[in-house]
DNA sequence: TGATCTTGGTTGTCCGGACAAATATTTGTT
DNA sequence: AACAAATATTTGTCCGGACAACCAAGATCA
């Protein structure tokens, strides 16, 4: 029987063990036939018992791979229904993407925060708009690149401001994963109560060019979000900026 | 045996046979626990064998709550370490909402669509890649500008597939407000299920450039948007193509 | 004391099986 | 041909067991 299954498998699994677990090259596999085109995108794909039967694993271990590649948004599974392939090749670690939970948890947990530069700043004319606070106000400036684990470019250039009164969250930046606001909360006890998100299209600044490795005033894609406390005072700005070809938004809602 | 093991445990499990899974409440007793702050930050879970003999259900259950958990950002767990308590609630984290789906698509109300052309089209190769659809499906296909109110250049330019066999709602395009979604859930009973949409920069089209005094080939802004019925199948695909210099996009996010 | 080894405990991987729940398909009826 | 019922298919849940990989802490040795 065995003998039949190893013959009929188009891809046979590699049988020299390496170290990676069986579940995780069975992903592999069939990440790289969606990619390729062997299974395309709105097919279905086999039935769980015709990938044990293939790969000549049991089914704990195909489900397993199945929800490794539901995780990446590669596929869907709806009970009774089968399996079908969502998209022909995962979403890099450049997108943003809201798709799912866990989606938006690999991308908090997966990117870091490097600190090129930090300290107090005070507002000046030009800041106080930007910011919509008094002149002369004091606020915390981070500025760095966000790399993704095993990229080699960053996945954006990053300035942050923080109202001085909750500068002392500045160390955690860099040190930790998560969000900048949630250690704010969890610090001060205080609750953000709404975040406004801009996304538009704007020159590349040259700071940031120089490591996105992208020509400087050259269109580049800005992600600006303020956070605000019930009483409408804003308390944190973040300013991402992203080569305009390396960028990707991605929400996917869900009605119910 | 089971009546001691019912007894140890401090918070029973609710055994009025609910139509939630078994793995679901546990989920719900532990991250009330977490919560509750009976199981603090930093501390360590039970370990696996541990829960399973208090819950009195297998390994498998009892791991199987544990991913969600995990999946929440609640817990953290390490080969050979054990599992222990990230934060308090998971709440902070992820549960901002956006008011309404029209908020979030930002549909404008007020913005009207001329269509310069449209017909049914016949899926090629190409396009069955593009949409997830078999090749030699039929869909209508409906391009042209989107107007704001006294504007005189157009927003952006358009061009939505609709499969053919919602295509009746073909001539409502550009004479009736609304989104061509509602009228196809309208006007055939059937309801939409996941939207997607995915922002990225694309080179401007040749056919979009002229309308919106563009150059063609320069980095314009795609806006993407995926209707699925509850089954998977696609009905609509739209896709917005703006001017980088103005475009604008923005979500405000409230928490509940 | 300090480093290495051993040992026990804990999570990760993998197998087998069984039934439930949801969906798809076929069959039967009108 | 259209609708309803029965059947088959497929994923979800749950159980049992076994071993591997990893970690922490105690034991041993220099």
């Amino acid at each position: 029987m065995s003998r039949l299954v190893k013959r009929n498998s188009p891809v046979a699994i590699a049988a020299n063990d390496e170290d990676t677990p069986l579940y995780r090259r069975v992903v592999d596999v069939i990440r790289g036939e969606i990619a390729s085109g062997h299974f395309k995108v709105g097919a279905r794909l086999p039935t769980e018992d015709g990938l044990c039967q293939r790969f000549g694993v049991s089914r704990h271990t195909v489900r397993e791979a199945l929800r490794a590649l539901r995780a990446e948004g590669l596929v869907e599974s709806r009970q009774g229904a089968g399996t079908t392939v969502l998209r022909r090749d995962a979403a890099s670690l450049y997108t943003y993407s809201v798709a799912s939970i866990e989606e938006l948890l690999q991308y908090a947990t997966r990117v870091r925060y490097q600190v090129s530069r930090s300290g107090i700043v005070i507002a000046d004319d030009r800041m106080a708009e930007r910011l919509g606070c008094q002149k002369g106000d004091r606020w915390l400036r981070v500025e760095g690149f966000r790399y993704a684990d095993g990229e080699r470019l960053p996945v954006c250039w990053t300035e942050v401001f923080i109202r001085a009164e909750y500068a002392g969250i500045g160390m955690m930046i860099g040190r930790r994963t998560g969000t900048i606001y949630s250690w704010i909360e969890e610090m001060y006890g205080v609750r953000v109560e709404t975040v406004e998100q801009q996304i538009r299209c704007e020159p590349m600044p040259a700071v940031a060019a120089r490591g996105l490795k992208a020509k400087p005033g050259s269109t580049a894609v800005g992600m600006h979000r303020y956070y605000r406390l019930g009483d409408g005072t804003l308390i944190e700005v973040a300013t991402n900026i992203h080569a305009a070809d390396r960028f990707n938004y991605t929400v996917k809602l869900d009605r119910r």
